[in-house]
DNA sequence: TGTTAGCAGTCGGTTGGGAAGAGTGCTAGC
DNA sequence: GCTAGCACTCTTCCCAACCGACTGCTAACA
């Protein structure tokens, strides 16, 4: 579609988004014949808005405003931004620094470091910033062990090859004797054993053929355990910086702001938006969307990912006149960066 | 102070808090008259209610407004609750149902009863509500486990009176036996057993008198265990419905929002906040100081304990137009239920 | 002395009109 | 095709008037 646009048309649109991005108030024509076009009259502009604005564009709020993006203009810009590798802006060194300085300590768990990067993507871009650990794939039950304590309560304990997960504590029926747990052990084991974590999800227990008179609650319990873990570990999702998403006078009332805050913090629904896109993709920008609660706001997301595997995603969620330059700098920044953490084989760093 | 007022004074300003809290709106001579004394006269209520600004319980905010309740008349308000036990709101049948069925499952970590207890005040009362885990004292281990797993791995259980912990794997010298397992087990009991576990802090292994050759490895790592428990368990501050407060028309301006919810989110300041008063108060009730960044509310917290020791706090944060005659209800319904339930001798549930 | 009815006074909130300002669309001329 | 100029439109701000809500005061009454 752009392009049917004139060099010229071009270049007016793009500054009637950079304008719009850098003061959020409509723009008149004299504002953008004065910086950016001196060489023709703010006429001349104005007839162009008009063509602008019948391609539907940009719109004007009432007739004696000046004109704001509509989402293709957005879309518009970001696409010529992307186009040309050279105006995205350039992160200073101070934010360089500063992000290097966070990734000191390399080591950690991956959760904290999906957390400490979603922190310094807010913190340099001042936007409201996010960070999806894609769920873990292909994790398997290695081995089951119930372990009996005292009182007739006993521990299920589950082993991945990820790690363990175990802590609730069930109730026995009274008076079990040694021969019992182990017998359950074992089924447990035959059952489980060799099983991704992920399938237990629609699991059912008749679809076994072991024999499991008289331990059906107990694999139940099991079964509950692995749907709490799966619930728990699914998409995890990091948010920082929510509230700097109120600063910009577009959630300036508290409705909005509400309801940004409401859907933000749900981890589902974050992981589901966020997961729309095939999440191999390198960088995303996504704009005023209505059907997903965040409506009003571009998302924009980098795959971060070591070798072929995408690990996660991290973004920025603003309002749709967002600085699209810096924040599509930071995300590549961080991407390599990233990169490199995660994957020690392959640091850029120091 | 109180104790000076006349009682149709108390009656009038009781009223008028009434009225205030479930309407928002300054009250007026009139309305106190119609719906709380309608044997005198609306100029009568008004030379009272002269006399109670005078007294600094109220205050009109302008000449020709009603009159609403300073703190102090919160304070008249909230004692004349607390001496009269009757006064507070009782759970409907739902409330009590709903707050049964959240803690069917009474086994489970600590956490999670915590969180759940925030979410469930939050839910019943309409308001922000949290709940503070003192670090725990006297948490004692009752037992300790160490199960082995395939490949030379094995995991650490150790059972305290309060729940379970688990979870790292750790790995064992190569090629262990059965027997080994049982002496490392035995030692771990030993040296364990019965102690506290904030005691682990500064515990050192060179204290104890029990043999440990060849099991020091081992026993540091369940030191390790211990420690980074303590240091994840200290004062845990859970906050639910951190958006209902912007439901309040004292919280609908987006300035005021963002500073709350700043301030709420942040576990420090709030512990901080909470820990203020000695946490072996009851029932407490603090209205609007100013120095906490959480003006113009009121705080409710309440003491939850088993025995003598308090485990930790439940509260409500709302505006000081706040329903307290509902909010102490519910705080005192899930004080009895959470002693029930953490300790499990004394449940008074089903 | 305490209570009450009646009334004047005060103040916030709303409404409506008018002036100012910003920016456009249109038209005529280059 | 571009531009200068001008009329038009629409928002915003301000001010004045009005209405409604309550109070405080006063005078009368038990």
């Amino acid at each position: 579609m752009s392009k049917e646009l004139s060099e010229r048309k071009k270049r007016i649109l793009h500054a009637l988004v950079d304008l719009y991005i850098s003061t959020g108030q409509p723009v008149s024509s004299s504002d953008i014949q004065s910086k950016y076009l001196p060489e023709v009259s703010s006429a001349t502009v104005r007839s162009e808005l008009s063509a602008l604005e019948a391609l539907g564009y940009i719109e004007q709020p009432h007739t004696s405003a000046g004109r704001i993006p509509l989402k293709e203009a957005y879309k518009f810009y970001v696409e010529s931004i992307s186009a040309d590798g050279d105006t995205v802006t350039a992160l200073t060194d101070q934010e360089t620094a500063f992000i290097r300085e966070k990734f000191r300590h390399r080591l950690g768990k991956i959760d904290d470091i999906s957390k400490a990067a979603a922190k310094i993507i807010s913190d340099v871009t001042n936007y409201t910033s996010f960070c999806v650990e894609k769920s873990p794939v292909d994790v398997v039950i290695e081995e089951v062990k119930l372990v009996p304590l005292k009182g007739n309560r006993a521990v299920v304990l589950i082993v991945t090859d990820r790690g363990t997960l175990a802590n609730k504590a069930i109730e026995l029926p009274t008076d079990v004797k040694d021969e019992y747990i182990d017998a359950a052990c074992n089924i447990l084991n035959k059952v489980f054993v060799g099983r991704n974590i992920q399938d237990m999800e629609s699991f059912e227990l008749s679809e076994i053929d072991v024999e499991i008179e008289g331990f059906s609650g107990i694999l139940e319990e099991v079964l509950k355990i692995l749907r709490i873990y799966i619930s728990e570990h699914s998409d995890n999702v990091f948010v920082e910086g929510a509230l700097k998403m109120l600063d910009y006078p577009e959630y300036n009332n508290v409705e909005d702001a509400k309801n940004f805050l409401a859907v933000i913090q749900d981890k589902d629904v974050m992981s589901e938006i966020l997961s729309d896109d095939g999440s191999s993709i390198e960088m995303s920008v996504r704009i005023g969307r209505e059907d997903n609660g965040v409506d009003k706001c571009a998302i924009v997301t980098a795959a971060y990912r070591v070798g072929d595997e995408v690990m996660g995603q991290a973004g920025v969620i603003g309002p749709e006149r967002m600085d699209y330059k810096k924040v599509i700098g930071v995300l590549e920044y961080m991407k390599r960066t990233l990169s490199g953490i995660i994957d020690p084989e392959d640091g850029d760093k120091e």
